[in-house]
DNA sequence: CGCCGCGACGCAATAATCTTGCATGCCCGA
DNA sequence: TCGGGCATGCAAGATTATTGCGTCGCGGCG
C-alpha cells in the first residue's frame, strides 16, 4: 500500500482547510476573501485537495431533534474471543448497520467503542440486542445512555504550517 | 422556545437526505436524476431542508491518515461534584477547543464520553492533561486510545416515510 | 550574472450549475 | 363540479465553477 507522504501546507492551506470543515458551501469568491486568493487560485488549491485525498468527503449534517425524538447512545464492547476472523466480522456487521454513527477499536479492557443513533429507547434497546445480544462472540457490553451532546463534528485540528 | 413539529417527509425527502448524508457535492441535475425529480423540485426541497433546519450545516470531512500521524482518544470522564455551574463551565471548555472533536453527557457513572483528536501520543498526552489534569472539579478520567476506526460519521438513520 | 523552467497567480472567457417566474396538473374540500 | 393550495416541469436569467493564457517570482544551472 503507497502511504503517499503527507502534502505541503502552507498557512492559506490550512485556513481553507478549516473554513471547509466549518462550512463546505461557500462560494470559490467567498473563500478567495477570506484568504486573500482570487477565485481560481483557490478553485486550483481545492482540486488538490480532492486529488490528493485530503477531503475524503463532503456531507449534509442533519440536526437530529428536528426528526423527531432521537436517542443516541455510546456502547463500550468486549468480545469473548480474539480471533481475526471474529474481529473482522464484528467490524463489518458495525459498518453495515446505518444506525451505528461510529465504532473505534480502542485500547484496553474493552475492545470497542461504539456510537448508536435511534428513533426511541425502546428502538436503542432493541438496536443493542440485535448487534450485541444476539452476537456470541461478545463478552460483555454497556450502554451510555446521551443525555445531551454538548459537540459534535469531525474537525481535526490542523498542524501549524 | 418554540419547538416546531417535524416537518412531514415523503418518501423522496428521506431519499434526498440520505444521499445529502452520503454526499453533499452532488449537482441538482444528479440528485433528480436519483429520485426522479427535475433539479428545480430538487433544489426547492432543499431550500425547504435549510429553512426547516433539517440541514444543520454542510462540511468536509477531511482524512487523518493524509495530514501525517493522526491520534484518537475516548476519553470517559467524571466529575468531582455535580453543580450546574460546574457542568456548565465544563461544556464550555469542551466547546471551545478544536481538539475535542465531540462531547456527549451520558447517563451512569461517568458523567462525559469525550471524543479528542491530537497529532501524537504525546500530544494526545498533553491534551488530556490540559483538559482534565488541570481541572480540579474532575473526579477521574480514563483514557481508551483508538487503535483503529471502522467506521466514521454523523449520518442518522431517518424513518421510514 | 543571466538564462531558463517550474509553479502559482490573476484575469477573462466559457461551461456548468443554481435560482426563479410561470403555466400546468393533481388532490382535496366545499 | 368548482376552486384553492401545492408541487411539478420547463425555460430564462443569475450565480458559480472551470479552464486557457499571459505574467510574476523563485530557484537551479550554465
Amino acid at each position: 500500500m503507497p502511504e503517499s507522504p503527507p502534502p505541503r501546507l502552507d498557512e492559506i492551506d490550512v485556513r481553507l482547510l478549516d473554513l471547509l470543515q466549518q462550512d463546505a458551501g461557500r462560494t470559490l469568491h467567498d473563500l478567495g476573501g477570506q484568504v486573500g486568493l482570487s477565485p481560481s487560485a483557490v478553485q486550483r488549491r481545492l482540486a488538490r485537495y480532492r486529488r490528493d485525498g485530503l477531503i475524503a468527503r463532503q456531507v449534509a449534517v442533519l440536526d437530529p431533534h428536528r426528526f423527531g425524538p432521537t436517542v443516541l447512545a455510546v456502547v463500550l464492547v468486549t468480545l469473548a474471543r480474539e480471533s481475526f476472523e471474529l474481529h473482522r466480522a464484528f467490524a463489518a456487521r458495525m459498518r453495515a448497520d446505518p444506525q451505528v454513527q461510529q465504532c473505534h477499536r480502542v485500547a484496553g479492557p474493552w475492545d470497542y467503542v461504539v456510537v448508536l443513533a435511534a428513533r426511541s429507547m425502546r428502538d436503542c434497546s432493541r438496536l443493542g440486542d440485535r448487534l450485541f445480544k444476539a452476537d456470541d462472540n461478545i463478552r460483555r457490553y454497556e450502554t451510555l445512555m446521551v443525555f445531551d451532546t454538548v459537540k459534535t463534528g469531525l474537525a481535526l485540528p490542523l498542524p501549524a504550517p
